[in-house]
DNA sequence: TATGAATGAGGGTTCATTCAT
DNA sequence: CATGAATGAACCCTCATTCAT
């Protein structure tokens, strides 16, 4: 890679990173494209190099930040070396809820806006050379289970949609409930999906 | 009222009844105040005689239009005479849905920025006199059920962020699946549901 | 009137004044808004309450200044007492010619994107108060001449396009000669053009 | 011509054409130099190699396309094998307004910001090897029709100007008249100017 | 109460030009 | 000679909000 090149990578991560900053901090809306080039101390044009405009962006964003979130989840749930497969979806279901909790920026950043279909992209295409394609981990997950999930795709979907908007709720509002009150309550319910969506 | 009174509830109404229109067929970031006052036919600082600004209209609406939308679910069903418990949510579950098939400005305008607080606010604080509150008419239905429901409110905030998110990707992207494919998922998993929470 | 539409006129004025000015001695391509604006002292907004863009409003200048010309030449040929058709005419060319000769600016700011269109309709609609129609004018003059001129509008078009096209030439680059060399060859056919127009 | 001058000239050219091709269908104000180096298929830094800038290359162009123009208006004439210098000066209008009325593109480009200095600059100083001095040519034909022609070229300039100039308002807004009603106006016309300089 | 002209900061975006490679 | 990433000033335009009438 010439200097050029790596000159070239340098600057887009600088932009990345700094628009990751200031969208979870003060949120998209009120970030300019201003605000973003000024601390990441380029030239505004040099914004439009890279990105087609701030969705792109933050498109981008979405699916590398979502993609490190779940892999980082799994890759904690596989040191814990649990076997079966319910257990090693409440486990990633904790760890995401637990992280996002600690950072609501990102929490805010990556539900807003987000759809399934942004959603099931992010974690299927990986942008970066770091990421990982957590499709075929699912699958590979229910194939170690023994295969007998019907409708694994649309099982996911209810599941992560049912995490994603409880969860947002109780972090960002404790309303209904806390988070640690909400826990006990999605892991049965998740469960009882499991089991609903599981061939005998 | 004297007709001052009256006068003001109308330009109220006007302006509440052409911002809906305007938020649910642009947008509501794309809907400008301008916008608003001319196809109301009032002067620009009017506006804010009654709103503090579009945000504050846009919550008033939102309550408004859930609630109604939920009480003709809740008419229909009473029309029907439909008995059981299960049977009654699963009942306003696919009315509601099929609302919002039809009409997906509203499912866009209701969903996008809609928090359980709000969304709760919405339905146990009616603004309107006409509007009824919901939260009551819940806790008759659990009454009539026998009453043998732990934790309503959790239960409740389940199905419903449950049934909003995936049915707000089905409707308006048809991903994973189409709304006609989702239901009888959804079904099935909401019948689980109530039956968790239920006390034998 | 009002105080608040007198105060709207003094503002438009202001505008157009400014606009011509800045127009007129850098070019209208080197005229930004924010130049016409910061020298009228007013706001940037208030621009785009009074016109669409830098285009209408140079449109209306350019209707505005060439009926002001027109009509001061009418009115000094009228002054003169001059009774044949032709020598109106070439009173007015002359006239013309030597004042723009005097504001190169006008020149080259009424003659840039002009075309017979606008041209027309800048002789034909007045839009000031004090505009007059020069069409109008124009039909009179060929009636008090005895009404013998075939084609009319075409002959019109034919002397303005070449007095105006090689005027232009010879005051803004004395090339292939000066005004004052050009004028004898222009008035020789130009009296030619007449000739062949008028019916016997 | 070594390798590198022909590869040099091969740049040109395609910077040349390319730009032709953008000015005509855009505009020269709507055509950007990214436009046409991403079209040429060059750096962007390399047309400054060539041309000072977008004006710079503009100018080149007009002198060689009006020059072309006129060249195959007068390889036509000859080919007709016309006599008459009125009759040759006739054809040759009808040729060049008949081409610029098929390709309007080409009429608004080399029109626009057309002055007779340029003009006269394109037909005597050829650039291209293939370009012809049309200022030798017109002499040429004025010694052949016996030479009486006073100011040769004061008439040509009143004669290139009316036609350039009606002629572009018929051609591209068909007014006052279209071009063929235009025609017979200007032969006679024409015709008119050519005898009132020519000496007997 | 109601008006709507005026504000002006701030938005996104373009593009001619430079210069290290 | 050729490149093309980087620049950053300049552009047009929007719009929530104010306030004198």
């Amino acid at each position: 890679m010439g200097k050029a090149d790596q000159n070239k990578k340098i600057k887009m991560e600088n932009l990345l990173n700094t628009s990751f900053e200031l969208f979870t901090s003060k949120g998209i809306n009120k970030t300019s494209i201003s605000d973003i080039v000024e601390r990441a101390g380029v030239a505004k044009g040099t914004f439009y190099l890279y990105f087609k405009d701030k969705y792109d962006i933050r498109n981008r964003l979405i699916a590398h930040k979502s993609s490190q979130l779940f892999m980082q989840a799994y890759d904690a749930m596989e040191k814990e070396g649990i076997e079966d497969f319910e257990d090693k979806i409440i486990f990633i279901m904790n760890y995401v809820l637990d992280e996002l909790a600690t950072n609501k920026g990102l929490l805010a950043f990556i539900y807003k806006d987000l759809s399934w279909a942004v959603f099931k992209r992010a974690l299927t295409n990986p942008l970066a050379d770091t990421d990982v394609d957590f499709g075929a981990v699912y699958n590979q997950m229910i194939e170690d289970a023994g295969g007998k999930i019907k409708d694994p795709e649309v099982m996911l979907f209810l599941i992560i949609e049912l995490i994603g908007s409880t969860g947002y709720s109780s972090i960002m509002y404790d309303d209904p409930v806390s988070l640690n009150d909400l826990k006990p309550h999605l892991e049965q319910t998740v469960r009882q999906i499991i089991a609903q969506y599981t061939e005998d």
